[in-house]
DNA sequence: GGGTTGTGCTTCGAACTCGAAGCATATACG
DNA sequence: CGTATATGCTTCGAGTTCGAAGCACAACCC
């Protein structure tokens, strides 16, 4: 009663050394990942969202809008939603309606919010930089970084397989809804 | 109030190339993370941590400890024992105190546990394919394997700064506590 | 052996996440 | 214009995560 109890050649074999770099990058990347809220929450008080809404606030004109900031980070709207509120009511960021749609909401990024954000982000630089960057060389990461990118690239154009579009309330679904692919 | 808010120029300045490598990876692993999560909990109903656990426990010998899963994992205990808690509850995995350590605890796969694997299994590695690996060459598998193992290994290494021992409980914490590395 | 310290795991409370459902505004279409 | 549909965001409930504190057994030391 010994040996592994899993049998891998289900669909195609999919060699070992592929195998490989998917589990290591699943696990350097959660390693990498934790690291980061971890120093965050430690200087600074945020959590790795509210740093990623901050940084791509400053990093522009200081102002999105709720889907904006959904399209570039990986979260759901709802989570979003929560993660605004509490950085405005630590006073890092205003909300207030846009002028042009009414439905949508402006979120601005204030002097303080600036200010944590450069408190902080040379720490964060540092972490990364020990845990990563040290370890690769100028190749790697050039290397890495265009892998990443084209990957990155083919999740964002390509929907999952089932980005199933909102169904309509008050409407039976029978004809063909397979209309426009929905963002994720 | 126009033009990038922040000024990067920090601590050193960590041209942006290297920056966009760690984005661009950060970015990846969260849209490869939420599509396996998804794919998983559609098919087979697992989330991504019970499913790591099965997989660990069917790669071996279908047996290992909270302490020894954890160690693999990328975890906090408290998480792992409340997904443990859910595998044997779902019958895919029993619990029992050790032979020779009573206070550690024997995971074991079940039959289902492994039946459950072994029907997910085909799905996730097409998922991952489809995702990831298809969009990159034999040579950046390699090179992407080799890259994430050092910089996994380093991290695993290297406690992350403050890896504070527990502390004593009736004692006060006055010398150096600077003991053994610590597991996340 | 009895106290002290170390180790393995669980419990607990607080915080965070997600998807579904809901509300309000905007746009399309007759 | 007026109804139907699309879009932007929030609310809600359920589930998951974490660290701190706690419990029980183990190992060490005198």
């Amino acid at each position: 009663m010994t040996g592994p109890l899993i049998d891998l050649s289900g669909a195609e074999p999919l060699e070992p050394e592929r195998l490989q770099a998917y589990f290591a990058l699943t696990e350097a990347a959660s390693l990498l990942q934790h690291r980061v809220e971890r120093h965050l929450r430690g200087e600074g008080d945020l959590s790795g969202v509210q740093f990623q809404i901050l940084m791509r606030l400053a990093s522009g004109d200081g102002r999105a809008t709720m889907t904006e900031l959904a399209d570039g980070l990986v979260h759901s709207r709802s989570g979003l939603t929560y993660q605004a509120g509490l950085l405005e009511k630590a006073g890092l960021v205003t909300r207030a309606p846009s002028e042009q749609d009414e439905r949508a909401v402006v979120v601005t990024i204030t002097d303080e919010g600036v200010a944590v954000i450069s408190r902080v982000l040379p720490g964060h630089i540092d972490v990364v930089r020990r845990s990563l960057l040290d370890q690769l060389s100028d190749d790697d990461v050039r290397r890495l970084a265009e892998m990443m990118a084209r990957v990155r690239d083919h999740m964002r154009a390509e929907p999952p397989r089932s980005a199933a579009a909102r169904r309509s309330p008050s409407r039976a679904p029978v004809s063909g809804e397979a209309g426009g692919p929905a963002q994720a």
